[in-house]
DNA sequence: CACTATTTTTGCGTTTAGCAAAGAAAATGT
DNA sequence: ACATTTTCTTTGCTAAACGCAAAAATAGTG
């Protein structure tokens, strides 16, 4: 009886596929309101003020290519929003972190991205929130470990 | 007490976020796969065999501009994938359909990508699925009202 | 110290995307 | 009837997003 799943895939799918084009829109409205290019924001969005990250973690944890993580870094460090220092004990990784301007930034930016949802959540039931947040959670869980298995 | 719907839409922000990236990269994967841009992927999933579309019809419902959807379309149309014919009351619109070719390539495509799916979904339980389907829908429909309101 | 491995950057080409102007056709006003 | 405006699509141009392959710099190893 797995008629059932098929079914289910089938539907899961197609919503899928239209909350990420809605979402993408999103994104990129909030971007150019905010000055931002599309790639610069979302990469403003992982880096959490006090720590320091290598190329290739942004890469990773934003399934990019390094190099085009450093291009998106030399465009925030144009705009003197993050550092890049070379780390002392292995001088072959990069160390980047917010600046004190970037961290004004960055801290702005989410909460302004988190009122932009609370704006879309606000007249619904908390009860709705929630099924909102355990469907969204369940399938990032499913696609985050599908694509570990699959790239 | 907005305490509440504050931290319930950070979390979902945070979560959609990262979902959005999986999903990307998903979708890059599977259309590579099949030897298409991401963007003829996108374009082609929403096509249905026998009906015709104009060149704005495809591109507000893809979030694109017409001139952008030009350049998609004439991609498709070298690939025999699709046929654009002047509409005969209206000569000024085009008429987007699917080729034999296309609606052959569309079926396969829409198939395998539920499969994939269908694929990451067999392991839970059918009423995880159902949450799954309820969250999503319900965000999407937040999203796509807040799009039209905000746009 | 030569060789290999790792991390980042650079050069280059492709894909994705929109704006503004042009082109083509229909609708509208006089 | 025909000049004007509106609508739909395409074209020319530019920017942004992205990855690959090679280079550069450093670290580790036989």
């Amino acid at each position: 009886m797995d008629m059932k799943l098929k079914q289910q895939a089938s539907a899961i799918t197609e919503l899928t596929f239209d909350l990420l084009r809605c979402c993408e829109a999103k994104e990129k409205m909030f971007a150019k309101d905010h000055g931002l290019k599309v790639a610069e924001f979302r990469c403003l969005r992982i880096v959490e003020a006090g720590k320091s990250y290598s190329v290739q973690e942004l890469a990773t944890s934003m399934h990019l290519s390094p190099s085009r993580l450093t291009r998106i870094i030399d465009g925030l460090f144009a705009e003197k929003l993050v550092d890049r220092v070379q780390s002392i004990e292995d001088r072959r990784f990069a160390k980047i972190s917010l600046t004190n301007k970037g961290q004004t930034l960055v801290g702005k930016l989410k909460e302004e991205y988190a009122d932009l949802h609370g704006e879309m959540l606000k007249d619904i039931s908390s009860e709705d929130r929630d099924k909102i947040y355990n469907g969204i959670s369940l399938m990032q869980g499913l696609v985050s470990t599908w694509l570990v298995r699959n790239a």
